[in-house]
DNA sequence: TGTATTCATTTAACATGATAAGTATTATAG
DNA sequence: CTATAATACTTATCATGTTAAATGAATACA
């Protein structure tokens, strides 16, 4: 049988448990979870949207991406408006607090970035990145 | 700012979660999570082990595999034995019941995977294990 | 024009992720 | 020896992951 340490799921996690260990202690530091931190930054890349776009954009299931928003408008940083035209759409916007939270924390995560960018190397980084996303479009097209 | 498809944990997701949507069915029809199952893959790797080790192997925050330990006993999966040489220490290891689900589980999981060897190419597969490991290798060693 | 169907989102239930704190046991300094 | 620190694990708490089911609104279509 294939060797333990040759699971791939566990691979990735690793990988990205590694980053991660990296940026939490920041975004901790300002009182976000991970999953908070990305609907913000989805929201600031998209400007508005819809919460199926959302939970595309930031990787969260629906269910989960719902808690957050609820949290997230608790605390002022997003707001909901109705979609006049199609009632079950509900369109989630960032508040001028949190965009405010975003400019803060956004350059610091730039800064342990480039960190991991100079430990890595550029080109290396960016060729992990490749694989990774032929590797994804790989699955997701034949399935 | 650095595109938003750019983040590096998200990527590494995206691709794990690619990958897991294809195992988790199977392992959901034998009735264990993800998880659970790395617990019983890790001791059959290493053949009883004590509870950090077992952290470690399966990539589980201790408090999860504790939990995930209760409910894997109660299951008779595994079992607990005392270490007589440190009372802190318990070393779990697999039941023959445990046993008897992995044999069960393993050769489908692996025939999964081979699936995703074809579409994607056992020699591109390999390389990105390879840079998955000089990642998190890189930035463990530079923390 | 009703009515079944689909769609967008939420709720529910249970398992895990993440951090902090607690407990018991072993190691260690003085 | 003994007080203290370190170690191994568990408990507690809150947030998220995962699946199924519920709700409410739009759409298809007979």
């Amino acid at each position: 049988m294939r060797d333990f340490k040759h699971s791939l799921p566990m691979e990735l996690m690793r990988a990205r448990e590694a980053a991660m260990a990296r940026f939490r202690p920041l975004l901790r530091d300002h009182g976000l979870t991970e999953q908070q931190w990305r609907v913000i930054r989805a929201l600031v890349d998209a400007g508005g949207a819809d919460i199926g776009e959302l939970a595309r954009k930031s990787c969260l299931l629906a269910p989960s991406l719902t808690r957050i928003l609820q949290y997230l408008e608790s605390e002022s940083l997003i707001k909901r408006t109705q979609n006049s035209a199609d009632n079950r759409r509900v369109i989630i916007s960032l508040t001028a607090k949190g965009r405010r939270l975003f400019n803060k924390i956004a350059p610091r995560l730039e800064s342990l970035y480039k960190v991991i960018e100079d430990e890595f190397g550029i080109q290396r980084l960016e060729a992990l990145y490749t694989m990774l996303a032929e590797f994804y479009e790989t699955l997701e097209a034949n399935w």
